[in-house]
DNA sequence: CTCTCCCTCTTTGACGATCAAGTAAAGTGG
DNA sequence: CCACTTTACTTGATCGTCAAAGAGGGAGAG
């Protein structure tokens, strides 16, 4: 900037200014002559100096806990990602991905918040929901403004948050099942704290007690990993039942995948003899045979929408809602 | 960090040797009386001003051109994404995930290099060739360290480059469908000027000129955007032909399964009367009906390899290749 | 002809850390 | 007992930018 400064023969301080448009009292002579020399030296402001000057980043954390190694694992996290990386760009902001490992709650996840390297940060978090809760409080000790993604709500003042009405996808799900005429339904997923899990699960003994079905706790089964061979094995236990299930829902779409394999690799068929559904609607469950029926979650969307959140509060835009709450589409298919 | 050290009785120049672990010379007192004042004060170090004086922000940035406004759509980036980001969390790295809009070469995509937010870049082009080596040669020019990805080779000395042998896959690929008899193998693809595409097209030729088959373009489509709908038509055309083909490869695997959507939709099965191949084998290649035979692309080692790279470059490691060119894997299933 | 005001810059001093050089105090050797 | 090294810090400048306050000159008012 001093360089841009001294070949336009002003001070750096008027430099500034036309950078950050401050342009009510500057010359057009000054302005075009600074821009000049901008041009013929490819200047570009260093957006670290300004971020320790001015303490703002323009940077958005997207910060997630996650299990295994591969952590954008989940089919839905780069739909989120996509989304929010879109407003992001629309409105001047950068996207700093971190993940963190889950366990005991710690600072690690909140690493980049501690160092000042965002304005702001999303979080998509798993574990038991007292572990949960401590992140949000934590962004707040520190002024730090966050978005919840797939939280049920709660979390403090300071947070907002967006999801998805999983909890409603579900039970239309079992609903949907039910008017088909089954009455022993099945639930499966993998072992994981994940509050969208827990909604769906809600969702399904909505559907159950609205129908007047007692719950069955064999019938519900919570094992390993998101995982196609895990599945298999669920599948091989509830079908070695004396009162086998007519309908399984899959916590997603991948166990759903791997329940119709197996079903069919024991010789049912699906929808006939085994009725399926998965949860997400990834782009592909179309494609499988047959035609996964599934729930909608607008990943995408809910990506654009808790960074719109958050970058508004940042940007100081009034927001009309602080909890957002995306509706869900059954899409009806062949499997069930 | 002065409060630290007015905490502590010491100069802020000692904590600062601290919290860099410079402790060549600092007795145990000392120590013990700063990291006391550290955790009382819940101090951590202010990444930003770091970078400023240091001229390092330990950070990479991923950036990357696409066309379409979901900027991670193709199924394939968020697995890179994933290796990236997982090297550099093990490696005290973040990730700052940037996308340029395609077009002219300018410095859209760059932004985050020319702004100082990251010490290194991996590149993830498309466009033209003369277009794409724009990049590269840029950051040469502003002495930002860049890694390649997908690209073949070339770029400049000061740049390294990750990629997948795309050419051989679909080589052994179209030679499997050789070997199975077919002589009229179509290959269609989206219109996008992506290297990875090229390879692949030339992959096929090369197969194609080893078994002494001439190249029949009308058997070669590239047209419109990665979409099942898109593949459909490109299907109708080639199945109305005069001497249609009998084998059908799909630049990756969602045209694939929208191939053998639609030739089933015409009555024909898959793969006795049309074999259908895909390429990269997402994760749920397996679980369609038939299950897909394709090209196992290792993008997730790509984006560890890759980060690797760059961040050894960085941390000043020696480097043992520039450029890694990553093996693939023929996944011979159920539809060719 | 002075006074005030506005317009267009300039000057000064942070922001929070790191780097390079400097300095007491303690230890060591002859 | 003095020079010389080593230990364990301290001091001052600096990275690139921005906010706040200052300053010079011309215009208009009285």
């Amino acid at each position: 900037m001093r360089d841009v400064a001294e070949h336009s023969g002003v001070s750096v301080q008027t430099v500034s200014n036309l950078v950050n448009n401050r342009l009510r009292q500057m010359s057009e002579v000054t302005r075009l002559r600074i821009e000049e020399a901008m041009a013929e030296l490819g200047y570009h402001p260093n957006l670290t100096a300004r971020g320790l000057r001015s303490a703002r980043t323009a940077t958005i954390g997207f910060l997630l806990l996650d299990e295994g190694a591969r952590y954008l694992a989940d089919p839905m996290t780069d739909q989120v990602i996509a989304g929010v990386g879109d407003v992001a760009r629309d409105r001047g902001y950068s996207v700093l991905i971190h993940a963190g490992r889950p366990g005991p709650p710690d600072s690690g996840l909140l690493k980049p918040v501690l160092e000042s390297r965002v304005d702001g940060a999303l979080l998509f978090l798993s574990g038991p929901r007292e572990q949960r809760a401590w992140y949000p409080a934590r962004a707040a000790e520190l002024h730090v403004p966050v978005v919840l993604l797939e939280e049920p709500r709660g979390g403090g003042a300071a947070t907002m948050s967006v999801r998805a009405d999983n909890r409603a996808g579900a039970r239309r799900l079992a609903e949907h099942l039910i008017e088909r005429g089954h009455r022993r339904i099945a639930f499966i997923a993998a072992h994981q704290p994940w509050p969208m899990l827990e909604q769906r699960h809600r969702g399904y003994h909505d559907a159950l007690a609205a129908a007047g079905i007692a719950v069955d706790r064999e019938l519900e089964l919570f094992e390993g990993t998101w995982d196609t061979a895990v599945a298999a094995t669920m599948v091989d236990r509830l079908l070695s039942m004396p009162d086998p299930p007519t309908a399984i829902m899959g916590g997603n779409d991948l166990l759903a995948i791997g329940a119709m394999r197996q079903a069919r690799a024991r010789g049912l068929r699906v929808p006939q003899d085994l009725a399926v559904t998965g949860f997400n609607d990834f782009a592909f469950a179309e494609f499988v045979e047959p035609p996964l029926t599934t729930v909608h979650v607008p990943g995408y969307e809910m990506g654009c929408e808790a960074a719109q959140l958050l970058i508004d509060h940042l940007d100081g835009v009034a927001i009309k809602r602080r909890h957002v709450m995306l509706p869900v589409e059954l899409r009806i298919r062949g499997s069930a």
